[in-house]
RNA sequence: GGUGGGGUGGCCGAGUGGCUAAUGGCAGCAGACUGUAAAUCUGCCGGGUUAACGCCCUACGAAGGUUCGAAUCCUUCCCCCACCA
């Protein structure tokens, strides 16, 4: 399977059209917050030109307000994919979203049933902890587990506590096979990515983020999912008078920063490096790097679904 | 010109004689990550040296001084802010 992945802004779309238009793909969004609907600018979806030139998949998916998983996307992802087959484009699988990318390749374990009533009941309990107090909890319930942050915390607490088993264990135990194999080209600029973040910034701050915030505002929950992408809180605090557009710019600017390094060390670390082929799009000759990739995976591909291949193909 | 307040590590900001290379926060760097992941967390964070303990150097506007010892006390100077003229 073609994956294009990278940071925030490295140019991940430019290089995903490219190869869409030159080698009849279609694009499945790898993207937790372009899922959303109606938060359009401050994602930086693709634009209605984009999306006529290539089918897109995977995005405006869900309401604002809907709590999505990496589960849910892997599982439509599964559809898409199939889709994409059906209208006879190869799919190539494009996003930021290091988790989506695992809950499709590596598979995420079957989660045991669990009562949503008393679950609920529990999560809301735990989110009135400290997480000092969460990290005893998990200590004792899993505590493989016990290091991780607050998100991972409840979730183990809450499985251990009402199915009885620690997620840990059932890594190994559900583990679900992967079904199909990744081949990654990682589009990161390097040092130009920092200029890059903040000339998409101005462009959407010129381009009606503020407007589409405001309008956002009043329609979907201050609470809703979909407000935390980074840059949204900024620009509320902006429209609802508690700062200013220099100060929203500066925090918006730090926050897209921050992510697109945390996506660096999640891609450097959680991605096998022999699947990894890398690409400069600053390269004058990057397009010719991107087809040589694309060619390589897809024969890849191939003798991945004829034989069962036990060895995997060097980038 | 007068009076009062203030100048602390990249930034903000505690600290009022030894326990202080100096609480916190931010930014930065590195890392973790299997169902909210643009999320949620962890470590490092003056310089040099060390595997580490440690050792050395530089540092709280500037220059002097008091003291065994000063970011902390005294003197002068520079700069900022407020109020009075």
């Amino acid at each position: 399977m073609h994956v294009v992945c990278g940071p925030t802004a490295a140019g991940k779309s430019e290089v995903a059209m490219w190869l869409a238009e030159r080698a009849a793909c279609a694009l499945i969004s790898a993207d937790s917050r372009q899922i959303y609907r109606g938060f359009d600018v401050g994602t930086a979806k693709p634009s209605p030109a984009d999306r006529s030139r290539a089918p897109h998949y995977g995005i405006d998916v869900a309401e604002p307000t809907e709590r999505y998983s990496a589960a849910a996307w892997a599982e439509a992802a599964d559809g898409w994919i199939s889709g994409a087959r059906a209208g006879g484009r190869t799919p190539l699988v494009v996003g930021g979203t290091g988790l989506y990318l695992r809950a499709l390749f590596d598979g995420l374990f079957a989660e045991p049933a669990l009562d949503a009533v008393r679950r609920g009941a529990l999560e809301e309990l735990l989110g009135t902890l400290e997480l000092d107090e969460l990290r005893r909890w998990a200590n004792i319930l899993d505590p493989a587990r016990a290091h991780l942050g607050r998100t991972q915390l409840v979730r183990a607490i809450g499985i251990a506590l009402l199915a009885g088993e620690r997620v840990s264990d059932l890594h190994r135990r559900n583990a679900r096979p992967p079904r199909w194999r990744p081949r990654y080209l990682l589009v990161d600029p390097g040092p130009a990515l920092q200029p890059r973040i903040a000339a998409r910034l101005d462009h959407m701050l010129d381009h009606g983020w503020p407007d589409e915030v405001r309008r956002l505002m009043q329609t979907v929950s201050a609470d809703a999912p979909a407000w935390n992408a980074s840059g949204y809180g900024a620009v509320r605090d902006w429209m609802a008078g508690r700062s200013t557009r220099d100060a929203t710019r500066e925090r918006v600017l730090i926050e897209t920063r921050q992510y697109a390094k945390r996506q660096r060390t999640w891609f450097r670390h959680q991605l096998p490096e022999r699947l990894v082929t890398h690409l400069d799009p600053t390269d004058v000759d990057w397009p010719t790097r991107a087809a040589r990739w694309f060619e390589v995976a897809s024969t890849a591909n191939e003798q991945a679904t004829t034989a069962p291949a036990t060895g995997e193909a060097s980038s």
